[in-house]
DNA sequence: ATAGGGTTAG
């Protein structure tokens, strides 16, 4: 940094110094000039060019100072680029004070001003101020405009307003790449993605943008064998983006896509501009997610200056591989390296705990989190702490922590709760837990019988599961339908419930008869597909779907296929019986893949790597 | 100037 000849600076020279942008530490010296020699008061533009450099270069408290001491009314670019800065922070709510005190100075937002404070309106916990906004803009006539116009539909897709991002869709006389893409995202927030897809192929336009819109649409729905055809597709028109390789290796992870990960992985591998922390992060969840802990781990190693996501990455493998200890050595390895663990990395770590027995470990972890890393507990803390507690048998610590904790305990912190009394085959206890629970319940929430019903199906005990659901009434979750996928040689196939709509469905049911009746279980097979009504019904052939899905990978299997079964097992003893039996009766290997763990049956035994 | 992302107990 070279210091100024102090002898001859004048006011045109300073301003042509700052219209360089010149870096923090210079802007600081020019600004000690301007005061020492008073040229503010001659040079009024001077503080604005000042203002605009702190901006540049980051320094937004410094701006704020100068712009909040403005001595006369600031010009409308000012106020411009005070919301721009505080805009892009993403959750500040500055924008939006700053605009109301625009107002109230009687400085008239132009087309730029309204473009950032609708913006900003979209990261606010409600849409009233974006309301609000949206009504002055109408007002100034600033809606022809079309950036004001896209963002108000961005700001309207971030709340899941369709009608309203439809409303200012429809009024616009011309509309580009960006107001389509914000109207695709609003259907994709609002979870409607038959919707989204029917505008995303009407769109005269598309980028690589709306393309990824369309597929993390997908994954957050659910829909990850959608997402990945979209992901194919999309190589006909562009070239895969960062954000849509995070999206399409998400997918992976959660169909268990082993052979498309890898593949994605490769083309990483050959794009240095794509190998990011982010993309990093993504591989080893996938890979862990996919049951490949090895493939994790070397994805991990070579990662040069790994940051907290990519090690709460590794933490959270490690744990749902069963690896305590290991994700304790990763967690102390990240402490050393002085990175900060975030609420999740501290939900990994102690699940890592839970999963393994390490209730020392695990309560230490929970009870310092808050003044070691200044993480405050939140509702998922507890439940792993009560589920930490439970598994390792301490149940009565478990429901005091849970009679006790600050927050309201949830129905995850419950049903962790009712699940250790499960392990532990405890029903007086779980039977007590449940009786507290209905004390409290004065508005007769349905809640707690589920919990009830669970408990008691859980335990086999049929006729009082019937009882409880009977009592309950009618209630269903449609979004709650279960469907399983299978991995064979590579391709993920997905069965729903009670299907009829796969080309092999008769064989395959066939097949299912004759295992399920070589394995004994005749019995449960009437029982789950044909005597139930109602919802005994729906859950029944819930489970119907995965047996579909085992049925159709053990016809593959005979003929020399590899399969992979990924399922949840939750509530579904029922499977893990069938599988252990298939697993003895035709031994053969089978590794099924729950939401969170991993099971691997042989000879009529299953493995969890989990301790109870 | 405006649109898009992962890591979470059961």
């Amino acid at each position: 940094m070279q210091p100024f000849a102090v002898s001859h600076i004048s006011g045109r020279f300073i301003s042509q110094l700052l219209s360089r942008r010149p870096g923090i530490s210079q802007i600081k010296q020019i600004h000690a000039q301007i005061i020492v020699r008073s040229l503010a008061s001659t040079r009024l533009s001077l503080i604005d060019s000042l203002i605009h450099c702190y901006l540049h270069s980051k320094s937004l408290s410094s701006a704020r100072i100068l712009f909040d001491n403005h001595r006369s009314s600031p010009l409308v670019l000012l106020w411009n680029l005070m919301m721009r800065a505080y805009s892009k922070l993403q959750c500040s709510s500055e924008p939006f004070s700053l605009f109301r005190r625009m107002i109230d100075t009687q400085a008239k937002p132009d087309e730029y001003t309204f473009t950032f404070v609708i913006t900003s309106c979209a990261h606010q916990d409600t849409v009233l101020c974006g309301q609000v906004v949206h009504g002055m803009a109408v007002k100034n006539g600033d809606l022809l405009n079309l950036y004001v116009a896209n963002s108000l539909i961005g700001m309207y897709a971030a709340f899941a307003r369709v009608g309203d991002a439809c409303k200012v869709f429809d009024e616009m006389s011309n509309t580009d790449v960006f107001s389509w893409t914000s109207l695709v995202s609003a259907y994709a927030k609002n979870g409607d993605m038959s919707k989204a897809g029917e505008v995303f192929r009407e769109m005269p336009l598309r980028n690589d943008v709306s393309w990824a819109v369309m597929i993390s649409g997908f994954v957050s729905s659910g829909m990850y064998t959608e997402a990945l055809r979209y992901f194919h597709d999309m190589f006909c028109e562009f070239n895969p983006n960062e954000a849509v390789l995070v999206c399409a290796l998400s997918a992976c992870a959660n169909l268990g896509c082993l052979d498309q990960g890898k593949w994605i992985h490769g083309y990483i591998d050959s794009n240095r501009a794509l190998q990011s922390s982010n993309t990093m992060t993504a591989l080893i969840d996938m890979y862990a997610k996919c049951g490949r802990i090895d493939c994790a781990y070397l994805v991990f190693d070579k990662i040069a200056r790994r940051d907290i996501h990519n090690y709460t990455s590794m933490i959270s493998g490690l744990s749902i591989h069963g690896q305590g200890e290991e994700a304790i050595r990763v967690f102390q390895q990240m402490l050393a390296e002085k990175l900060k663990p975030n609420d999740i990395t501290i939900l990994g770590v102690l699940n890592g705990c839970s999963h393994s027995g390490l209730v020392q470990h695990g309560s230490s972890i929970f009870y310092s989190m808050a003044s070691s890393w200044g993480v405050v507990p939140k509702i998922e803390h507890y439940g792993c702490y009560v589920d930490l507690l439970g598994r390792a048998g301490y149940l009565a610590k478990a429901f005091g922590i849970a009679k006790s904790m600050p927050i309201n305990p949830d129905v995850v912190v419950w049903r962790a709760l009712l699940s250790a009394c499960r392990i532990h085959s405890n029903l007086s206890f779980g039977e007590r837990v449940i009786a507290y629970l209905q004390q409290l319940d004065c508005g007769g929430y349905s809640g707690t019988q589920v919990l009830l019903s669970n408990l008691y199906a859980s335990l086999g005990k049929w006729g009082k599961v019937s009882q409880v659901r009977k009592a309950m009434g009618k209630q269903k979750n449609p979004a709650d339908i279960g469907c399983s996928w299978i991995e064979v040689d590579g391709v993920v196939h997905e069965f729903r419930v009670s299907d009829v709509l796969h080309p092999q469905i008769a064989e395959i049911r066939e097949k299912l008869g004759e295992i399920l009746i070589r394995v004994g279980y005749a019995a449960d097979a009437t029982r789950v597909s044909f005597d139930l009504c109602g919802e005994d019904r729906e859950q029944a052939v819930a489970w119907h779907s995965e047996k579909l899905a085992i049925a159709y990978g053990l016809m593959n299997a005979a003929a020399g296929a590899s399969i992979r079964i990924m399922k949840n097992l939750r509530t579904c003893e029922d499977c893990h019986a069938l599988l252990k039996a298939i697993s003895e009766v035709y031994d053969r290997e089978i590794v099924v893949r729950d939401r969170a763990r991993f099971h691997t049956f042989r000879r009529g035994k299953c493995s969890c790597n989990d301790y109870w």
